[in-house]
DNA sequence: CGCTTGTATGCAAGCGCTCTCAAATTTGCT
DNA sequence: AGCAAATTTGAGAGCGCTTGCATACAAGCG
């Protein structure tokens, strides 16, 4: 395995030899920022090709201080939600030169911290935060040195862009959508209470009820966690308790998954017995059985926001952070109770 | 938003200074490579602390050509699959000083090429490929400059290291569970046709077939792509053509998760009427209605693997590139047929 | 006590590129 | 043709760190 590999790389060095013309002029027709004259650029891009001269971003992320990578720091580099962000940043990113570069938080407070330090040490040009638990100052701190996009709260500081969906609006648009199927007894399974987007959506839940006039019942209401086996939980201790329900608002799809999985356990069938809501509305959604109506999260297009508001802040644009309202896709896990 | 950021990062020079030593000292101390006083060492490390410095990775790989970053070419940022073996990578890869960067090839072999060349610009220290479409020829050409490991595929060359599963044994398991069930009338939804994996997976269930003296009946076989809709379209066909069967066998999970919203469309029950059986086994598998019997891709342990052999070809140990064997994960998806 | 080893330190030359500044060249005008 | 102005070009000083080489100093020996 001791294979001699090709060595030196091509430098702006040789191509300057080889053009007959100074390292300067080289890097003048590279950038474009000046004009060079006809015969000596069409020379240096003979020489270039010639040479198969690639400029090393290393050597002139030291020269600028800047990277084009946009540090991304997400929470698990496999989850599917995020995973629709992340792909709607790189294809923001990745045709105006930057290039992403992702690590993971974990949902833990010291790893994210140090997700931050390292791409500080990679002199990054900017860091996205796909949700996660830092507190808002270590954020305020970051941007201090960074131009900094954060989604999933809402947040105004210098040099700071804050990004989040209406998660109120939300769990009011499912709760109705069920209040308007003819359901009264909707059981509501919460999500991380460490997240306020979580307590969000629970409180568009308990709004859209007050509304229709129903008397919230905290018995319909099942601590969660985000993941399938608390949504199966859930269902399991309400069947256990002989609350009765019929419609389920899970705070978000997992979760749903797991409720339904719950539900089969049971016996009862979804959207026969009880309908399901769930929220994100992840790609695999439409596939489950019965495929899940849910509150439509666009992630791809908020890692494209996120994307573009860092594209601006560091062209000195004032980003934009205006997000698409939320909706309800609604498929075969819900059903019109009759009268 | 123009705000005025934090600007020069602390340099070795700063904390040199502070210290009172050479600049040759203090990177002596941060690389640990020769011996230092214990006097200097100390101030050195008081400095380093006191001024908050963190040595700049970018200066650190053009003096060193080295940048401590291996490339990843995934071919989705959000693939369910690949996202657990990129997990398996940052988690093999982090705690060895490594940072993964994750560059996406969408199967594409211009855009994957396009990936590498991205990567090797960056000055990655080695390349490991997600699976994907480049021919072997790109891949031994890529590995003549930098350390390479492939997965998904089989191929012996020098600075190469690939390694793949036995999508054949994974064919043969599927077909011979359903088989020992009961069932006789087994359909085939294939995938990709491009992808040599999948007509792996293919050959292992004619296998299965021919060693059970059950001649292979071409009508089961259904073309596909890996994607839902694909599988529902299989269900589609077969039921339309009023072919029949007892048992599905799909090459992936996601045209598993679309053949059963197929037969769930026809009025066809699985596992009552229908037994369905996956490859892959990926997370969501667990929370399918109902969970999916499927052939386990161990795709965390795959990551991990694969970012091993990385780091032994890179201290110029001989990388092991031994996976573990393909296991059939039992759920609900599938019955026994009685005699 | 002078000599050879050995160890700890500093100097300075890169790594490959950018960019300022001044020199060299061209252009425009009278 | 002659001069100022505009344009193109090159030299060279960084960017922050590593490292080979030389120097300084301490220890070990006869």
């Amino acid at each position: 395995m001791s294979l001699s590999r090709e060595s030196a790389p091509v430098t702006m060095e040789m191509v300057a030899k080889a053009a007959g013309v100074s390292m300067s002029t080289v890097s003048r027709v590279l950038t474009g920022t000046v004009a060079v004259s006809e015969t000596k650029r069409v020379a240096i891009e003979k020489a270039i090709a010639e040479l198969r001269f690639v400029p090393s971003p290393v050597a002139r992320s030291l020269a600028k201080g800047r990277s084009m990578t946009i540090g991304i720091v997400t929470q698990a580099i496999d989850s599917p939600f995020y995973g629709l962000a992340m792909r709607g940043i790189e294809d923001e990113l990745n045709p105006a030169g930057y290039m992403p570069l992702f690590v993971s938080g974990h949902w833990n407070v010291k790893t994210e911290c140090q997700c931050i330090d390292a791409l500080r040490a990679r002199r990054v040009d900017g860091v996205i935060v796909l949700t996660g638990r830092l507190t808002d100052q270590a954020l305020i701190e970051c941007a201090r040195f960074l131009p900094t996009v954060v989604t999933g709260r809402n947040l105004t500081a210098p040099g700071i862009c804050a990004m989040n969906f209406d998660h109120f609006s939300g769990g009011m648009l499912a709760t109705r959508f069920l209040l308007e199927s003819g359901h009264r007894r909707i059981a509501f399974i919460a999500g991380d209470p460490d997240q306020p987007n979580s307590s969000e959506r629970q409180r568009g839940y308990q709004a859209a009820l007050e509304a229709a006039g129903i008397a919230f019942d905290p018995d319909l209401v099942m601590p969660g966690d985000f993941h399938e086996a608390s949504g199966m939980l859930a269902v399991d201790r309400l069947v256990t308790a002989h609350i009765p329900f019929t419609a389920i608002f899970a705070a978000n799809d997992q979760m749903a998954y797991g409720a339904a999985l719950g539900l089969r356990r049971r016996g009862l069938r979804v959207p026969d017995d009880v309908s399901l809501v769930g929220f994100d509305d992840l790609p695999g959604s439409q596939y489950a059985a019965p495929p899940l109506t849910s509150v439509r999260q666009p992630a791809y297009e908020l890692g494209q926001v996120a994307a573009v508001a860092m594209l601006q802040m560091l062209s000195g644009t004032i980003p934009t952070c205006d997000l698409p309202p939320l909706t309800l896709t609604t498929r075969e896990s819900t059903r019109r109770l009759l009268g």
